[in-house]
DNA sequence: GTGAAAGCGCTAACAA
DNA sequence: TTGTTAGCGCTTTCAC
C-alpha cells in the first residue's frame, strides 16, 4: 500500500504566498506579530490550496497534539456495552466532549484503562507516550486512583477529575452528588414519607458516600432516623435486588427508597412487584442517573439526572485553559444534577 | 506549560542495547533480517526502559498512523445523543471496533461528518489530512455517499462501508438486511398472520429498500398480497405514528406490522394502545435494531438484532488486512442479523 | 544481517 | 515584523 504523502504542506503554502515557513506557521497558530496584510495573503493561499496542518508534525515539533484523552474504566465500560442495558454514559461524554473539543480545534480520543490491574501504570504510560495528549479526562473510579493521578501529575499533563473533589492535583469536577442525594430525599419527605431508605453504591466510588451523606443530611434535617434504612449495593441489578429484599422484608418496611443508580432502582421495582407492592402507592422509588431506560420502566422512574455531557464539556474547556497557562479554578467545579419527576413517587398510602 | 519531551526514545533503547537505531526500529516493527539474539537483546532493553514508540513520529516518517477513523452522520448521531432515546449504535461500534483495534496495536477515533452539507468534502479532507488514518469505517448513510466514497478512494485509504453493497471501491459489509426482513416476516407468517404490514425507513439508507425487499419476498413466497400494507417512514417516532395510523385506519387492517427500526415500532405500540388494540392479541409488532429500550417497552418487542459490534470488528480486521496488502474479499461481507422473540408477537386473534 | 544518512512536516529559538 | 536554522522521533533508502 503506497503511502500517499501529505498533498499540501506548509511548504506549498509558503511558496504560494511567497513567504517563509515560519510566517505560515504563525498564521496557522494565530500568533501575534504578523501584519494583517501578510496574514491575509497567507490565509488566502491556505484556503486556495485547502491546506490542513498535519497533527503528527505539529506534535513532533514540540507543539501541541490537539488531542484530549478521555479515560474510562475498562471492565465496567465493556460490561455495560455487552449487557446492552442502555447506559448512555459514554455517549453523553462524547456528546459534551467532542463538541467542545471541536470548538477549539481539538479532538477527543476515548480509551479504556483497567483500574484494578497492577499494570495500570504501564498501560497508561503507553497510551500517554504513544498519543501525547494535551490533556486527560478521568472518570470514576479513575478520578481518585492515586496511581493514575500521580502519574498524570508527574507527566505534567493537565487533567480533569470527574466525580472527584481531590484538590491537590488536577481539576476536580462533581455533579453535586451530595446535594442531589439530599434533593431526592427531600422530594420524598415533601410527599410525606418518613421512612426513606437508601441503597448505596460501592465504596470504590467516592460519589457513593456523597450521595449517602446527602440522604443522611436530609433525613437528619427533619429529625427522621435512618436506622435500618441503609443497604449497601454495588451498582449491579443483583445487588439492588438483595438490598431491596433486605429493606422490604423488615417488619416496619420503608415507604420509599432512593437507589444510587438505575439498575438498582429497576431491581427495586422488580422486587416490589414480586412482593405485591404497588409502586408508587405502596412504595416510592427514586433513581440516580436517569439513563434512557428509566423513562420506560413500569412505572417510569423519578430520577436524579446526571449532567454528564455538560460536565465533560466543562472539563475540556478547563483543560484547554490550563494548557494555555490559565490558573485553575479556586475549588472543585460543581455542575449541579437535575431532577426529573415521573410516576414512581407519590405520597405514602394511608 | 512546559512540554515534556518524550522520556524514552528509540535512541535510548539503541544506546542501552548497543545497536543502531535501525535495528531497534526493525525489532519494533517485527521486520525480518534480525538475528534472534539481537532481537532478544533489543527487546530486553525496550522492556527495561519501558519504551513506547511515539505515534506522531511513526506517522511522520512515512510509516503508518495506527489510527482507524470511524465516521458517523453528524446530524443523526447528535440528535440521538441529545434525545437520549437509548440507541446504542455508537457504543456497539466502539465495543467491536476498539477491542479489535487493540488486538493489532491500533486505536480507533470517532468522528462526526455531515452528509447533506456541501462542505462534506472540505470537512472530510481536513480530518484525513490532520489525522492521516490508516483506514476509515463508513456507516450509513455515508457508506453510499458518492462524494465521500470517491474522496477516500482517491486518497488511497482502505475503507469499510457498513450497510452498503457497493462493490467497486472500498470494502462493503452488510448485516443481511434483506434476509432479516424476510425472517421477521416469516416469523409472523409462521404464527398464522397473512396481512403483515411493513413500515420502511428513508430512501437515503439503502438498507431501507433491502429490508422492504425481504418483507416482499417472504410475503410473495406464501402468495400473500402486500397491497395497502406498506407505509413509508423515516426512522423517526413521529413518522412511525403516522405510518401506524395510516395502516390501522384501514377497514381491513393488518394483524401484524414489521417496523424498520425501534422508534417506529414503539410508535406502533403507542398507536395500538390509543386505538384500544391489544398487542400482541390484536396486533403483532416486530422491530428492527433491538436497542436496549425495546426490551422494556410494554410489551417487550420481538426484534431483529443488528450485530453492530461484530460488523465493526470485522471491518477493522479487513481494513488492517488491506493495509497489509491482502486482497479484499470476493464479495460483500455479510454478518447475519439475529432475531429475538419477546412478547409483542403472537398468533392473530380468532 | 546491520548501520549511516537523509528526510517526513512542523515549530522553537535565534538572527536579521 | 519576518526569515533562518536546527531539531522533534522515527522510518526509509542505500551502503556495508
Amino acid at each position: 500500500m503506497a503511502r500517499v504523502r501529505q498533498a499540501v504542506t506548509i511548504k506549498h503554502v509558503a511558496a504560494d504566498a511567497g513567504v517563509s515557513l515560519q510566517t505560515v506557521s504563525r498564521v496557522i497558530n494565530k500568533e501575534p506579530n504578523v501584519r494583517p496584510q501578510m496574514q491575509e495573503r497567507v490565509q488566502a493561499s491556505i484556503d486556495k490550496l485547502g491546506y490542513v496542518p498535519s497533527l503528527a508534525a505539529q506534535r513532533m515539533s514540540g507543539s501541541r497534539s490537539y488531542l484530549i484523552l478521555a479515560l474510562n474504566d475498562r471492565e465496567r465500560t465493556i460490561a455495560d456495552w455487552r449487557a446492552r442495558e442502555g447506559s448512555d454514559w459514554v455517549d453523553q461524554m462524547l456528546l459534551g466532549g467532542m463538541l467542545k473539543c471541536a470548538e477549539f480545534g481539538y479532538r477527543m480520543m476515548f480509551e479504556l484503562v483497567d483500574t484494578h490491574n497492577d499494570h495500570v501504570e504501564r498501560e497508561l504510560t503507553a497510551a500517554i507516550t504513544a498519543l501525547q495528549p494535551d490533556g486527560v479526562i478521568l472518570t470514576p473510579p479513575h478520578s481518585d486512583n492515586p496511581l493514575i493521578v500521580s502519574l498524570l501529575d508527574k507527566h505534567k499533563i493537565p487533567f480533569a477529575r470527574i466525580g472527584s473533589a481531590g484538590w491537590a492535583v488536577g481539576i476536580p469536577l462533581t455533579m453535586g452528588d451530595e446535594q442531589a442525594g439530599a434533593d431526592a430525599t427531600q422530594h420524598l419527605i415533601d410527599l410525606g414519607h418518613e421512612k426513606v431508605a437508601f441503597i448505596s453504591g460501592p465504596d470504590e466510588y467516592i460519589l457513593s458516600s456523597w450521595r449517602k451523606t446527602g440522604w443522611q443530611r436530609a433525613m437528619a434535617d427533619f429529625g427522621y432516623s435512618t436506622d435500618n434504612l441503609l443497604a449497601n449495593g454495588d451498582f449491579s441489578f443483583e445487588s439492588g435486588r438483595e438490598s431491596a429484599l433486605q429493606l422490604l422484608d423488615k417488619a416496619a418496611r420503608p415507604t420509599a427508597i432512593v437507589a444510587s443508580n438505575d439498575q438498582m432502582a429497576l431491581a427495586c421495582l422488580e422486587v416490589a412487584r414480586e412482593k405485591g407492592l404497588i409502586v408508587p402507592d405502596d412504595l416510592s422509588v427514586v433513581s440516580f442517573d436517569n439513563t434512557p431506560i428509566v423513562a420506560l420502566s413500569d412505572p417510569p422512574l423519578t430520577a436524579v439526572d446526571q449532567p454528564i455531557a455538560e460536565t465533560t464539556s466543562q472539563a475540556v474547556e478547563l483543560i484547554i485553559a490550563a494548557k494555555n497557562g490559565n490558573e485553575k479554578p479556586d475549588g472543585p467545579i460543581v455542575v449541579p444534577a437535575g431532577f426529573v419527576v415521573r410516576s414512581s413517587t407519590a405520597p405514602p398510602r394511608g
